[in-house]
DNA sequence: TCCTTATATTCGTTTATTAGGATATAAATA
DNA sequence: TATTTATATCCTAATAAACGAATATAAGGA
């Protein structure tokens, strides 16, 4: 029961529940996040930190970058609230807007990169400063 | 998505949660929960204010005792939070005890009254019901 | 090696939550 | 009306959670 209770306790705070809203659409590194909460970047860290210490996401690190994204199933509670993002998610202005503003961010390509190993390889071939973007430091606000 | 995220907050706590459990079994007033729980009247009493007042719950009063039980639909949230209680309350060892001591208690009748209907006719027998004022039910304003 | 970037963590403070104990209220009954 | 029972609420201390700001770490590249 330990670890269903866990769960609930992750998806009470409002913060955690929009970050696990925006990883039902695919797996995120943390500045992404950051960029379509508009939150600063110690505080989506440690959410993050929260979450995967309940055991819902999991991450993986390629490069600087750490990807996170939804566990599955480590616990009862978890498969039926992973049910319920999926479902939810079409049904909340709050959600839909923040699915929304991820959506725009990655056709500009202006934070993160999706697919950093690849990019990191096209950067050294041509000179494109677009594609790094501005410096997103700690602590930035937008 | 705030009532959602009331459901959750409910849900986070240990207390709560096994009163959660012990609904789905039937409706229940407080006095048996606090029986079968072993816990202070008032820490029960606080922790189903909560569940009410996020929506988890529906009080009815009759006579003396206020019974409790699980509210259907208020929310997304807890749509798939009861789906989750139903199905989680075969597995988690505490959850069993838990309900297999409510049916001990309802064996002996030695807590309230187990079918309070009756005891309500047996009032109405004596007494004009609209003499009666309205109930008052924790959250109710005064 | 040094610098930059992405992310994590620590620190101190503030703000909820929770619990225990005491008290209040409501209904039934004598 | 007074008493008893079931339940709700209040007060205060203890605990936990969340935040902003600052600092630390880890990887990549110059």
């Amino acid at each position: 029961m330990d670890k269903d209770l866990a769960v609930f306790k992750a998806c009470s705070d409002a913060t955690r529940l929009r970050i696990l809203f925006l990883l039902t659409e695919r797996e995120l590194c943390v500045c992404e996040i950051m960029a379509v909460l508009d939150m600063p970047q110690g505080k989506i860290s440690r959410h993050l930190a929260v979450l995967k210490q309940y055991g819902l996401l999991t991450g993986r690190r390629d490069g600087v970058w750490i990807y996170y994204a939804l566990a599955s199933d480590s616990s009862i509670a978890l498969k039926y609230v992973t049910v319920y993002l999926v479902s939810a998610r079409q049904v909340h202005e709050r959600v839909l807007a923040d699915l929304d503003r991820l959506r725009g961010l990655a056709g500009q390509g202006k934070i993160c990169v999706p697919q950093p190993s690849i990019a990191a390889l096209q950067a050294e071939d041509r000179e494109d400063p677009v594609l790094h973007g501005p410096a997103l430091l700690p602590g930035d606000e937008r």
